[in-house]
DNA sequence: CCTGAGAAGTTTTTT
DNA sequence: ACTTCTCAGG
């Protein structure tokens, strides 16, 4: 069933160990074992209690519960490291599945760090996608596919979709490809198949072809040999579950399965690790050859046993080709600190003892940081843990090594808001009366909201901190961009973290469509998309011919090129034209045997006139993008073959930044999860921005909490300073609209909070010709929430809101001047902001003498609904929202 | 084939 | 309000 296991070249095992082992028994090894025995690891000090004992307990499922800056990572890496230098297991027998392909990296590293150079990387240590792809290059056959199989990223799924949406014959603006793969993706991350769609679902799209496209897109993909990255989850999933002999390989295979971020897996990723963690019951594996067997398992989870129990009974039959080759290495293993590996099957004998060896599964992950539901992550995977696997044992990670008191308070009794929590404290036993509290601080617009934090920020730098240091974390990338502005007048540095990906700019993607086609020529989509780039005369027109031609007779795009070429069913131009990429793509493919990779690749681009179309190219953005090409070339020098750079684009996707600089980082509170700075700012904490409406609307207080998560989020990235900010007005597409103070602000806790006074460094904001600031004047925070706009806002809220949450008023902010509006009900969806677009008559009238806070004195020109137009004495012509101004 | 007008969509993001 | 993409018409 598994033929293909070892002759495909991608990916090889551990290489052999080097020392030798000690005899079994013999003295040296006596010694040694009473030395372990003795002497604590250096890799164990300095870990508390609970850490130790998340590290020490390896037998049966562990939670471990980390709350945010308690050492989760170290915990996870120690952890590998004992199970490795006691000789538990080899690197090859521990799957260790992390989130983010930065996650595995750092992990990589560490654990290099804690055991020394003996272990060579481990092979089973990755994310969820790449473990998924490297059962399935070894396996491709089981689920329809080559292990050439190629990966799709989203651009692809989208114009694959769009075609077969156009070739039922569709309008494909009112169903829109992008929406359907969104769709699909949904429905993959629940693992369902086009046949377990709900039928509401089906009839949703597509004048209820929903499924029959969920069915055709999946057929194509097969055709094409490719995979998208749902694939990557549920083909494994499939075949473990069709195959269960090459299940149990994997079953003996994994002693120790280790999971980071376990409230972000969502219900593939769950039945995914449930395949891998739990052996069958005996009476299960009995029958498990059976053919039923895999329809048997499909409505799992529920039918599937919890416990991962032992086997009755050695099936000797199917010891596999792998299996018996790591046997044969553990012959001359050695363990990392030269501990024998005592578990290491060393004759037939412990072969078969082994067969009996439980998976031992340790998830670590915080409810409180689970950020991720809407794309599809369950939070319950993390709640029902020891449901799923009884007799788990739940370790706790209370001990916060990162944040000041002040800051965890601040947290806590935010994130004590949610219900449904496992209920976590945090706490810290280093407390400084020297300690800021968290603070709060209110702009009048966005504009000076990033204006004050450059200052802030400025001033740090003179205080010689580091902007390494420093990062500002936004609810939304729109948020940026006025800080990137700012700073970029400031001269300050700073980096955007998150944002475009190089992988996915347009010349990035024509130049790996050349490169893809060259490796893998039944890869139409790369044909498709770099046929007619550069022009070379074959349009539409030709294309279509080739389409059907190649759907007619069931060949890929480029053999029916080659085909055609050789036909009159073109015409002369478009037929020489053709004839000559075909030559090229001929060409380049027998060159990829001999030519260095990068050579080959510059040859590509340039033999193609893909370079050349650039260098023609006069736009601005030209010579960008003939950087981005070189830059390309560059980062394919860090591989051995094209190949291998195709491999690790589609599923890292990313390019690393430059770490050099000294910058303050941008990013959004989503991609700050799992980093720490000393001064985090916090801006944008007003309703309907943060909580997102959209959060709350498509969420309700589901929704809310995990908004409410994220400002947990926000707030324990920060080690000793953090800043909160929320202005007064922000314009959001396009409109101003007054805004409400976050709730969240309500929700923390006044003795961890102080909120901003009047600080002279701001005296300048709004001057400069405008006027008055709310700055200059003696309670800055006063007289901005005198506003119309702003009594509109507290009127809105109060008819919204008078009533029932007694639990507390938001004493924090009461300062700022609204506090007397009194306790608010948690109200998810409330009227959030008061809407500036009304259609009332204006207040009014052309002429009126008004004035403005930041304006100054004017006279109304002209009035559009809720607009006017003012002619202000200093300022010069503005448009305004009237509930800006007033009468004076 | 190129260009410009019009439409649509603007939360968060990995793989 | 702004950007980005699409498509129609030159």
């Amino acid at each position: 069933m598994s033929k293909g296991f070892d002759d495909i070249p991608f990916f090889d095992e551990e290489p052999a160990p080097r020392k030798p082992a000690p005899a079994a028994g013999g003295i040296a090894a006596r010694a040694m074992a009473a030395r372990d025995k003795a002497k604590r690891p250096d890799y164990l000090s300095g870990l508390n209690p609970e850490q130790t004992e998340a590290v020490e307990t390896l037998e049966g499922p562990v939670l471990v519960l980390a709350g945010a800056g308690t050492g989760k990572t170290r915990v996870l890496t120690t952890r590998i490291a004992h199970i490795l230098s006691t000789g538990r297991a080899f690197p090859s027998q521990i799957l260790a599945v992390t989130f983010t392909n930065k996650a595995a990296r750092e992990m990589k590293e560490r654990i290099g760090v804690l055991v020394g150079h003996a272990v060579e990387g481990m092979p089973w240590l990755g994310t969820f996608h790449s473990i998924g792809v490297k059962l399935l290059r070894r396996h491709a056959e089981l689920v329809g596919l080559r292990s050439d199989f190629t990966i799709l990223d989203t651009d692809d799924v989208v114009r694959l979709i769009k075609q077969l949406i156009q070739a039922e014959g569709l309008d494909d603006k009112r169903w829109p490809a992008k929406q359907f793969a969104g769709m699909i993706d949904t429905w993959k991350n629940k693992g369902l198949d086009p046949s377990q769609i709900p039928e509401g679902d089906a009839r949703a799209f597509a004048n209820g072809k929903g499924r029959e496209l969920y069915a055709a897109y999946q057929n194509r993909l097969l055709t094409l040999n490719a995979c998208d990255f749902g694939d990557l989850l549920l083909h494994p999933i499939r075949m473990f579950r069709a195959n269960p002999d090459v299940l149990r390989e994997y079953h003996d295979k994994f002693r120790y399965i280790l999971v980071d971020e376990y409230q972000d897996t969502n219900t593939a990723q769950y039945m995914w690790l449930r395949l891998l963690a739990q052996r069958p019951r005996a009476k299960t594996e009995a029958k498990a050859a059976a053919p039923g067997e895999a329809r048997a398992s499909r409505s799992w989870p529920d039918d599937v046993s919890s416990a991962p129990a032992e086997r009755s009974r050695a099936s000797g039959d199917s010891v596999s080709a792998n299996h018996r080759a790591e046997a044969r290495r553990g012959q001359a293993a050695v363990a990392p600190d030269g501990a024998p590996p005592r578990s290491e099957p060393r004759s037939g004998d412990s072969v078969s003892a082994n067969r009996h060896q439980q998976i031992n599964i340790c998830c670590v992950g915080d409810d409180d940081q689970s950020i991720y539901g809407w794309r599809g992550a369950e939070v319950d995977n993390i709640l029902r843990f020891e449901k799923d696997f009884p007799g788990a044992k739940v370790i706790k990670l209370e001990r916060n090594y990162r944040s000041t008191e002040h800051i965890l308070g601040a947290a806590a009794h935010l994130i004590a808001h949610n219900e449904g929590r496992l209920g976590k404290t945090l706490f810290t036993e280093r407390t400084n009366p020297d300690d800021e509290k968290v603070h709060v601080h209110a702009a009048w617009d966005s504009e000076e909201e990033a204006r004050a934090i450059g200052e802030e920020i400025e001033q740090l730098q003179r205080q010689k901190h580091n902007l390494n240091d420093i990062a500002i974390l936004v609810r939304a990338s729109f948020q940026m961009r006025e800080f990137e502005d700012r700073f970029v007048t400031l001269g300050l540095n700073y980096r955007v973290i998150g944002g475009p990906r190089f992988y996915e700019r347009l010349e990035i993607r024509d130049a790996m469509a050349y490169f893809r086609l060259v490796c893998q020529p039944a890869d139409d989509l790369a044909f498709e998309r770099i046929v007619n780039t550069p022009k070379r005369g074959l349009g539409d027109t030709t294309v279509r011919t080739l389409h059907d031609y190649a759907r007619a007779r069931d060949i890929p795009m480029f053999a029916a090129a080659s085909d055609i070429i050789e036909t009159d069913e073109l015409k002369p131009k478009a037929r020489k034209a053709l004839f000559d990429v075909v030559t090229d793509f001929r060409r380049w493919q027998t060159l990829l045997e001999t030519t260095p990779h990068t050579e080959l690749a510059e040859q590509i681009l340039d033999e193609s006139g893909y370079t050349a179309m650039w260098q023609a190219d006069k736009s601005a953005e030209a010579p960008g993008r003939l950087e981005n090409l070189r830059e390309l070339i560059r980062s394919m020098e860090a591989f051995e073959s094209l190949r291998g750079f195709l491999e690790h684009v589609a599923l890292v996707m990313d390019a690393e930044q430059n770490e050099d600089m000294d910058a303050v980082s941008i990013m959004t509170l989503h991609s700050a999860k799992g980093l720490e700075f000393d001064t985090v700012f916090l801006p944008g904490w007003e309703e309907g921005l943060f909580p997102h409406q959209r959060a709350l609307d498509e969420g309700g207080r589901a929704g809310l909490e995990e908004e409410r998560r994220l400002a947990y989020v926000g707030i324990t990235r920060a080690k000793r300073r953090c800043h909160i900010w929320f202005v007064s007005n922000r314009r959001i597409h396009g409109l101003w609209q007054s805004t409400m103070p976050s709730r969240f602000l309500d929700e923390l806790p006044i003795d961890h909070v102080e909120v901003a006074e009047q600080d002279v460094s701001y005296g300048g904001y709004g001057r400069g010709g405008y006027g008055q600031s709310r700055f200059d004047k003696a309670d800055p925070f006063e007289n901005s929430y005198q506003t119309p706009g702003w009594k509109r806002a507290q009127q809105h809220r109060s008819e919204a809101t008078r009533d029932n949450w007694g639990t507390r008023s938001g004493h924090a902010v009461e300062r700022i001047g609204y506090g007397e509006s009194g306790p608010r009900t948690r109200m998810i969806e409330g009227e959030l902001v008061a809407k500036s677009t009304t259609s009332e008559p204006s207040r009014f009238n052309i002429g009126d003498r008004v004035f403005h806070l930041k304006f100054g004195n004017g006279n109304i020109a002209a009035i559009e609904g809720n607009k006017l137009t003012i002619d202000f004495d200093r300022a010069g012509q503005k448009r305004v929202l009237d509930g800006f101004v007033e009468r004076v």
